[in-house]
DNA sequence: CATGAATGAGTTTTCATTCAT
DNA sequence: GATGAATGAAAACTCATTCAT
């Protein structure tokens, strides 16, 4: 144990190195000489931490999907339980949705470039389509704690993950400023509360 | 007169072959010859009637977004005149967005093809920018109709451009069904309607 | 007879293309397109008059190997038998070569061209190097009129012929003015004169 | 030390096989894969020493310009001091120019490419033109140690130049025997010398 | 571990040439 | 005679991947 903290550390700094590169250009162009100049490596490097290219991809796309997912679930775990008041943890939860992912414009960058691999390539679309089920799972939770009808709760769910993704893919594409952004989504908020 | 169709013809077959390529691969991983066997024809043939693949491109570009942009405000004028009572306007814009937009799943698909393209590719950006605002101009107008505040027009309209580019994208990598993605559709447009 | 001039002059005016093209670029990167466009014809029509481009290539050095050729026998004839006097004979023929052959800039580029092109294809080769031996050839005869020994005679034709392309090709390298290269020529042809 | 001669070495062996290549071909006739093949290399290893099949040009150009400029300069170093008679200086530098440049067949060739190339390429333009303005400037200073009109010695020194390289020229063209050469340049020199 | 030389398959693009209309 | 559509061979260049050192 702590052998070998070293290849994990290298694998991160590869992720991290690609992360750095998308929001410069799409991954197709992304060569793997470009990757390791941004991680400060030999390109050959690449190819003993991972097996190939679409090796590193696969990685990257879990590693971000985990930023996206774990980190909801995490926070969710600590807050739900502070917080007794449905609408003070429903307002909370909005809040950590608009800052933490859909105001991120890096992160919106990079969405849109998984959404895209995801057409064409199975096992990433079976992962991020496995985190959006979550992520509406998680939210039909709680939006069911003050609703009958289930049904409702998960299309609420779902509407509100779709809102929040266009919003996302809309705000970069029409280059919109954070505070136009914000008052998109708490618009939509608001009028979800009241529905709520 | 009529004399030269072909070329214009043949310009139009190789956007065709691109549009069925898209389905299959993303557009860097279409080659020339691959949108050329599509189309039927030799591959030089391509470089005969376009520049270079990224001119294809942006000719497919405008040719998609005339589907998207022209088509629609060819059917609003068309049926804004007809229509005089402001609800059934309404039903009858939301019935034209949902069936001839974010239920097709081939388009869908295209969009968030070229929402990636757009990230890294300035004049496709340009192009796209411009057709949001376009339909995001239109739909404040009509909101208009029926709303004192004219800034919560244009909120609602993005709202709904929001929700509706989200919900195409996660119908397509969600694999939902149409029924689905109708009902997500039908419920926020109810809202909606409400509001206004 | 008089039947078709048309086909002659529809192949001179492609000659008369390429020379202008070969100001331009070099042969090579002078596509059939480039000659068709500069001839205000169908690109199509350059197959229908010549078997191929090399077939026009070597046509075309034909026909400038007559104007360098033709033209100085033509005007030798004309001259040679006017001027009785030998130094008066030497001094218009030198007068001749400056003029019509060294000072034109146009011709001393395309000559660079052709003499490249002759490394490397030998009916050009041929041509141009009987074309040169024709030239020291008649320049030996003039000299020889006041020489007793004929090798002597031809040596200085050799080396007038040498002077007078090497000056040709320094004078387009250097971007020499037309004033400085007339001088350099005849400060030469002084010195010869002494000689002979 | 000695650790990466390599990509210098490298880099050698294709400017070397390019030398070799035109000797039997034109430069735009030349693949990268000729020159590969010449230097007995995967044609991928050229891209990956040089940037462009033009940046190797450009490299070749500086490489025979060296030869036939540094050489000089170096040779004339050692013996301008040596030889304290400006006769002797005169003879040994003609010698040189003889031996060395003008009377070598494959760099004459090579001239009469690079000639050609420079018609078209502004850069390598810009370095012949700079070697003949040196060349021409370093003889015009030996001949000002024994004239007293500075023009006249340049006028002289260019002249010589021009004569070498039309003769250089005439003798590939002419397939002349090296002895007809050697006695064309001699015969030049000698009058030279009277005239110094 | 690290380096960078080497490979070779694959991509876009150009263009002489042919040929149906 | 013209025209321009069509063909296909060949070019420069890129890059993931391998591997000797």
């Amino acid at each position: 144990m702590g052998r070998k903290p070293i290849r994990k550390q290298r694998r991160q700094e590869i992720l991290d190195a690609l992360y750095r590169c998308l929001l410069r250009k799409p991954y197709r162009d992304t060569t793997i000489k470009d990757i390791a100049a941004e991680a400060s490596m030999n390109h050959g490097m690449l190819h003993y931490y991972y097996k190939s290219k679409d090796d590193i991809l696969l990685s990257f796309i879990d590693y971000i999907l985990e930023l996206y997912k774990t980190d909801f679930a995490a926070w969710l775990e600590k807050n739900s339980d502070n917080i007794t008041d449905f609408r003070d943890l429903l307002l909370s939860v909005f809040n950590y949705m608009n800052r933490q992912i859909t105001l991120d414009r890096n992160l919106s960058s990079i969405f849109i470039e998984i959404w895209e691999i995801s057409m064409y390539n199975k096992s990433v679309h079976t992962r991020i389509k496995g985190m959006y089920r979550e992520w509406v799972t998680q939210l039909t939770e709680i939006f069911k704690q003050n609703t009958e009808d289930p049904d409702m709760a998960a299309r609420l769910a779902w509407g509100m993950v779709a809102f929040h993704e266009g919003t996302s893919m809309l705000s970069i594409i029409g280059d919109m400023k954070k505070q136009e952004v914000s008052q998109l989504l708490t618009e939509f908020q608001k009028r979800l509360l009241d529905i709520l």
